[in-house]
RNA sequence: GGGCGAUUGGCUCAGUUGGUUAGAGCGCUGCCUUCACACGGCAGAGGUCAUGGGUUCGAGUCCCGUAUCGCCCACCA
């Protein structure tokens, strides 16, 4: 096969996707050993929602590591994942056939979603749930699927996993049953961070912080025994109910007299005690704080250390409860005050609470508005209330200093790329304050595998859990029974209760490389693919997703998940602002995939740097496609010039090797192409695939413009060494291209090298240029810089460029000119030199060259 | 409050242990339709490398400070 007359990018993508599936280009090989594999632990796209140009950029980044790792001849272990477990496709399968996840409905196994989703949701189990789950996803997948084929990545896609199906249930389930065992999962009744509108448990990892108008109420708490008022200031003034004391810090002289006195709450009359507590921050507000249960996290603190009482007044709903808490002593309408406030929204209340310390003078001042930091879920709307609860944890750490440090030291065992991204991990780790709350209370998600025993009074006995046999995973508890029970002891006294939560998608997101490599499902493939070696992931969900992996591999395995992470930077839209749905500048990828190519598109991610931030652009795009293009018209020129061959050798001289490549441009040439290979290579193996692309990117345009102009001439007059050389150099930099851009030197590897892939072919090394390593670097640039000059004279004297030079006079120095004078003919030849080539003296390389007359144009 | 990163021509960015005159691409200007490429080629103009000090024979690069921007973390009354 030769290449065509006008090559062209157009269906490449479509041509080569197809060629590579029916080849099994990438397909694992699984007889490989670990030491032969190279394991890529893929972050799996959330399949509700819709790819944009970010998934392209990093997953290119990836790609361009995937192939060539392969190509250095390991067995890449490259699968996709796809992340169907969580709140999007929860909504979006309810959305899509109108139902409603009820984990205490049977399972029905003759469900069918209507045709037409009816405007009252239809309650089914948690079973049928999923069921439909996996069957939306499969349209999903392929939408998915198409797009990352279109784009060359070069996964094997037998190899797909999802994070709700069984494989990754029953993974997840089994983690965490051996986590109870060994006492590395817990349960405690605590208070948690809630989202009220969620009604759900959040973990600190889910946490943002979000700058909200407030205001500082200042409010008079009346002195007890004779004392003096004490006038404390709030941005939580309806909380004032929950109040359980107040505290000041231990020096501060204001208050010290004060200490293991009372004062009455305002409206209500509640006895409080005033404390001290280190935490008390004699520079905020009026220097002492009501602490309330629980207005935040500092407030848990005082109440713990402190061993307060409880009086909760905020409802899991985020509303105030019907009834009061528990007082003791109060004003005489205290109760008629707290029904006012019953049953209104925290903001409502804090109206009203205002109004009404207005009216009993116990208001000082006007509030005063302040901005400042609240916790919010991150996809929640409104702040997030602390209630108590049940819970279930993972440790992490975040209560125990040993296990912290061990985290520390993984994060140090670690190899990030870019190496400052490991200080992000640190701060994390560093700021942990609790354990990983892993239950949610939904019920869309991988339930706990886990039931309870009721006593003889029918109350429920947490302490002693009852967990299946291995064997049995995945288990919904739901619709399973435990062993030793029957189903109609469910919810019976002396019988059993379902745990009524699921686990945080993180609890199974952080066991993709155990869910990909088959752990215990299949021994075998686990043993040659994990740990893996490279986490490629964005750099926001280090604190979730990267340091859950290592601390689930950490307590299964006492080993990292893998020895490298690769963290991408964001996508920038084309005014540097940060992509995003609610934005509504989310660039979709599939539209600059058809018109600049993948290539291109893969050109532009490409040329983003490790963890930088990069701007959406179509300049790049561009550029990258006139480089596919070049790559397709230097490669048919060149292979024009090399000529047809009948022989095996493939074109004529390649197969001679380096004794055919005599000539000191072509040697010169080669040792300069041998530079770019240990170059290239070092890139690669630090993760740099952009500056492998940048250096090749440049020897090629100079490859092109010089090398090319300067032996075209020798070569079409038959020179083996010319036409070996770029046989060489062709071969050479289709392969350093193939990474980047897998089409473009595909299609160009098919006209002259056979059936093989450029895939498959071996990266190249500077052995394989060893003949050429010591030749003189110096002859090719000093060629190219006076082809350089006479191009110039032209350009300068508007001439074209196949005007005949008739003189030329060279100042250089001894050295260039010893560089030079081997390469002088082709000098000539490319610059249409006919006249005579003298040397002068001079420190700078300067040329005077002096053109043939133009032609009399003919009288019009 | 602590930390990380960035700051280089109009725009987007390279610049790897300090070493001639700081590089690309886009855009702009001019020219060339030449037997690979007009989805092109060749060439040109354009930069006090944010800023103030310091180290050095020599600093875009190393050290200290400052400013601006972005991000991460933080017990945020």
């Amino acid at each position: 096969m030769t290449a065509p007359e006008k090559p062209s990018l157009e269906g490449l993508e479509d041509k080569w996707a197809s060629a590579w599936d029916a080849a099994g280009t990438y397909t694992f090989d699984r007889t490989k050993t670990r030491e032969q594999v190279y394991a890529i632990d893929t972050p799996p796209p959330t399949v509700s929602g819709s790819l944009h140009v970010g998934h392209v950029f990093s997953y290119t980044h990836t790609d361009a590591i995937a192939r060539f790792q392969r190509m250095r001849g390991r067995e890449v272990f490259y699968p996709m994942g796809w992340d169907d477990n969580g709140v999007p496709t929860e909504r979006r399968v309810q959305n899509f056939y109108g139902v409603r996840c009820d984990p205490s409905l049977p399972y029905d196994t003759e469900f069918t979603p209507p045709e037409k989703p009816a405007k009252q949701e239809i309650p089914i189990s948690r079973q049928n749930f999923v069921e439909l789950c996996d069957r939306l996803v499969v349209e999903d997948e392929q939408k998915f699927e198409e797009l990352w084929r279109t784009l060359g990545l070069s996964v094997d896609w037998s190899m797909t996993y999802t994070t709700i199906g069984d494989r990754a249930r029953r993974a997840s389930q089994r983690a965490f049953l051996r986590m109870l065992a060994r006492g590395e999962a817990y349960q405690s009744e605590a208070p948690t961070l809630w989202d009220v509108d969620f009604r759900m448990a959040v973990s600190q990892a889910e946490l943002e912080d979000r700058e909200v108008p407030s205001a500082y109420h200042a409010v008079r708490f009346a002195g007890t025994d004779g004392d003096d008022d004490i006038v404390i200031e709030t941005t939580r003034p309806e909380l004032i109910p929950a109040c359980v004391a107040l505290v000041a810090h231990p020096d501060d002289e204001r208050y010290s007299p004060r200490f293991d006195t009372f004062v009455t709450t305002p409206l209500f009359g509640v006895r409080v005690p005033v404390l001290p507590h280190r935490l008390a921050d004699p520079e905020k507000g009026s220097g002492i704080a009501m602490i309330c249960t629980f207005g935040d996290t500092t407030d848990v603190v005082w109440w713990r250390e402190l061993r307060l009482p409880t009086r909760t007044v905020l409802g899991r709903d985020g509303r105030l409860l019907p009834q009061p808490p528990d007082w003791g002593d109060t004003a005489p309408d205290a109760e008629a005050r707290y029904a006012e406030l019953a049953g209104k929204t925290a903001k409502q209340a804090q109206a009203r609470i205002v109004e009404l310390l207005d009216e009993s003078g116990d208001l000082v001042g006007a509030a005063k508005p302040i901005t400042h930091p609240v916790k919010f879920y991150e996809r929640g709307d409104r702040p997030l209330e602390i209630v108590s609860s049940r819970q279930w944890y993972i440790r992490n750490g975040g209560r125990d200093p040993e296990l912290r440090t061990a985290f520390l030291e993984r994060g140090r065992e670690l190899q990030w790329h870019p190496a400052h991204m490991r200080s992000r991990y640190e701060s994390w780790v560093e700021g942990l304050n609790s354990d990983w709350l892993i239950s949610r209370q939904r019920y869309f998600g991988v339930p706990f595998p886990l039931w309870y025993p009721l006593d003889a009074d029918g109350e429920v006995d947490y302490a002693h859990p009852l967990a299946p046999d291995e064997a049995r995973l995945p288990v919904d508890p739901t619709s399973d029974t435990p062993e030793g029970f029957t189903e109609d002891q469910r919810g019976k006294a002396g019988g059993f209760v379902a745990d009524p939560d699921v686990m945080d998608t993180w609890a199974t997101s952080s066991l993709t490389p155990e869910i990909a490599a088959g752990w215990e499902d299949d021994p075998d493939l686990f043993a040659r693919v994990f740990p893996m070696d490279l986490r490629p992931q964005a750099f926001e969900i280090i604190r979730t997703w990267l340091f859950s992996t290592i601390v689930r591999a950490h307590f299964e395995f006492d080993a990292l998940p893998w020895t490298d992470a690769a963290i991408s930077g964001w996508v920038l839209d084309p005014d540097r602002k940060k992509m995003s749905k609610s934005k509504g500048n989310v660039v979709t990828p599939m539209e600059p995939i058809r018109q600049f190519g993948a290539d291109a598109m893969r050109y532009w991610a490409a040329s983003g740097r490790p963890g930088v931030d990069t701007a959406v652009d179509e300049g790049q795009m561009k550029v990258g496609r006139r480089l596919a293009i070049k790559i397709l018209n230097a490669s048919k020129f060149a292979l024009g010039v090399i000529g047809d061959t009948d022989s095996s050798d493939g074109p004529a001289g390649f197969g001679k090797g380096s004794d055919a490549i005599t000539e000191p441009l072509d040697r010169s040439m080669l040792a300069s192409l041998a530079a770019l290979v240990a170059h290239a290579t070092t890139s690669f193996e630090t993760y740099d695939y952009a500056r492998a692309l940048d250096a090749t990117e440049r020897f090629f345009w100079g490859f092109c413009d010089d090398y090319l102009e300067l032996v075209k001439g020798r070569a079409y007059d038959g020179s083996d060494s010319a036409r070996a050389a770029l046989a060489t150099a062709l071969d050479t930099l289709l392969r350093l291209f193939a990474p980047h851009m897998p089409f473009v030197t595909e299609e160009v590897w098919s006209w002259w090298r056979g059936d093989g892939s450029v895939h498959r072919a071996p990266w190249p090394v500077v052995d394989e240029l060893a003949a050429f390593a010591s030749d003189d670097l110096a002859v090719y640039p000093a060629a190219a810089a006076v082809l350089g000059a006479v191009r110039k004279a032209k350009s300068e004297a508007k001439r074209s460029m196949r005007t005949d030079v008739t003189h030329v006079v060279v100042h250089a120095t001894t050295e260039l000119r010893r560089a030079l004078e081997p390469a002088l003919d082709d000098v000539r030849n490319g610059g249409r030199v006919v006249g005579d080539v003298e040397f002068e003296d001079g420190a700078e390389l300067a040329v005077d060259v002096t053109l043939a007359a133009p032609e009399e144009a003919p009288e019009g």
